[in-house]
DNA sequence: GCTGGGAATGTGCACGTTCACAAATGTGAA
DNA sequence: TTCACATTTGTGAACGTGCACATTCCCAGC
């Protein structure tokens, strides 16, 4: 009311304390919850504030502190589904833990594309990086980089890795290829993700080591791309020898395009062919027939993966680290086969 | 070499200077493409930054400047295939005009949940916020917050909105009415989404406004929730009736439920019932049959939106609103109705 | 050589916050 | 009253950068 000093620029904590008649030292305490500050000055300071709709300026603290309270999130395919679904619940589980989370798209994934996105990221003092770039090449550049701050890849790298979080896809695989073996399938195909993807490395190791174990001779996986298109030519061309009662797909899309193209050959699924996915998304259950595949809890990654990253930043989190285990939906895309 | 006193702490603009035997002003100037500075002394200035692998402290920059270079977005439902697209297309963009995006996700959509996202983003001090929420209400609840920083939402309010940009909803579903009226067909149901969605309520409108422009009479849509779950299940409500040789459903996976109801029926699609879907999700062309439906330009949304915004703050941009249109891309889940 | 004037560079402060330290105030016992 | 000590509050400097202004340098034209 006496004071309108405060011409254009924003409230500051020199203002509350002009208004509240203390020190902006104090309203730093409050604003900090020191302890030793009497009752009635907090509630006047705070009273001050909220005349004012005093912000702290985040800028400044982080200047002084050296600290952002920025998470990073390197991400590849941030559209798809699981990734996606991952990247919310980061954002929950940080903001719940009063972090920012800051995201940047990998426009490339060769070393330009990875350095760029990297140096977007640290030039916003990111405290920590989550990767969500499951390609293997990825993770290799970004382990040369030497980064100086903590990061957490949402996909193991295979080896034992304490900074990588990752669904158990070999299990999640060899349950799939049991499933089918199981079912009295011998003759059984996988459509693989790409090569370089970690995950699609992981479920072809899985699907083979069981096949083995189970005694079962296996042809060479063949290498999709992930999009139902794929699956639907690699159906096609595979449906020109036929030679196989199954196919397990690497992932759900490639399997509704095997689906379509086995269909549109007159064939039954899972009378002539069965089917498994992988991922179980939402539309899984309504694919026609509903599909057999291997659910992988995404939100739950991206929560763990936070606990994580916040365990190395000194911030609590129960940092544990460790697989989490997939499990089998079966629904009617798999069956016995038909001789 | 001479100077190690850069103890635990990032090397400054001072350092800089330091080494290269200028002041921290003259850094400053090479930082910000200043026009006169003296060749020479900006190479060896920018050599010792390359020595010093300095960084701008970008906290600094924004607390001197009062700008954070950062855009919010405020999203629902982010792991959805439209929004993701949009939201990954927006991070390219803005990441190509030099800001930086950080993103909170709504836990809820009542005041209270639109007003903590809000304030965690302008506690970022965002420059400005793109809506990802196309929820009535949000819209609503954010026009009362008035905020003071410009913000764009990504789906029409309804209003020709100066800071709303869309698709043509109405026109969209317009022509995906046009198809099947066309086609034969007299007997069409609407399966809506969820009432206080813009996209859904436009959807509708363009349905109805078809519809009656054509002279056919029409029944209450039925209103859902966007899951081929609750397709699945109003299908099967709707074939204890059976009164429709065809259904607009007002996106694909609500589609894909209520294909699968049909076939579990022992219809056929789209001999018995057609049915029309709406997004064109990357999925729709393999579904069984293949789902006629409407395209919408996702990633084009989001790079207009970041158009929009940065026209707003005056930072170029074509600044063009205005609806995309978009393209009905017919398959073969729709056809002539058979009597 | 001197002067004028533009180019190049330097000086000091401001931005809003926190930190280290200092000072004031209050409390209870001697 | 006085002292010891804890609680509460205040003071001044720092964080790294950019701005306004001042200074120095350089070169052309007399």
């Amino acid at each position: 009311m006496t004071v309108d000093s405060t011409r254009g620029r924003a409230p500051s904590i020199r203002d509350v304390a002009r208004l509240a008649g203390v020190s902006h030292q104090t309203v730093s305490r409050v604003l900090n919850d020191h302890p030793s500050i009497r009752e009635t000055t907090k509630a006047r300071v705070q009273q001050v504030m909220e005349d004012l709709q005093y912000r702290p300026n985040r800028a400044a603290r982080a200047l002084v502190k050296g600290r952002s309270r920025t998470i990073g999130v390197l991400s590849a395919s941030s559209s798809q589904y699981g990734p996606a679904s991952s990247i919310a619940a980061i954002q929950d589980a940080a903001r719940a833990a009063g972090f920012y989370v800051n995201t940047a798209n990998l426009t490339s994934i060769d070393r330009g594309g990875i350095e760029a996105a990297v140096d977007h990221l640290m030039s916003q003092a990111v405290e920590g990086i989550v990767v969500i770039a499951p390609q293997v090449r990825v993770s290799e550049t970004l382990a040369q980089l030497s980064l100086d701050v903590p990061f957490v890849t949402l996909q193991s790298t295979g080896r034992d890795d304490e900074h990588a979080l990752s669904v158990d896809q070999i299990a999640g695989a060899r349950m799939a290829t049991r499933h089918l073996i199981d079912l009295g399938h011998r003759d059984i195909y996988h459509l693989a993700g790409p090569q370089d993807w970690i995950e699609a490395e992981a479920r072809m190791r899985g699907f083979l080591a069981e096949m083995s174990a189970m005694d079962v001779p296996t042809t060479a996986p063949i290498l999709g791309d992930w999009t139902a298109e794929f699956g639907y030519y690699a159906g096609r061309e595979l449906l020109r020898v036929r030679d196989f009662t199954a196919i397990f797909s690497s992932n759900d899309q490639m399997a509704l395009g095997l689906m379509h193209a086995i269909r549109e050959a007159g064939l039954d699924i899972p009378r002539d062919v069965s089917i498994v996915g992988f991922d179980d998304i939402p539309e899984a259950a309504h694919f026609f027939p509903p599909l057999t595949t291997v659910r992988q809890d995404f939100p739950e990654l991206g929560r763990r993966c936070i606990s994580l990253l916040l365990g190395d930043l000194g911030e609590g989190g129960d940092a544990y680290a460790g697989a989490i285990v997939p499990a089998l939906i079966v629904r009617n895309s798999s069956g016995p086969p038909s001789f």
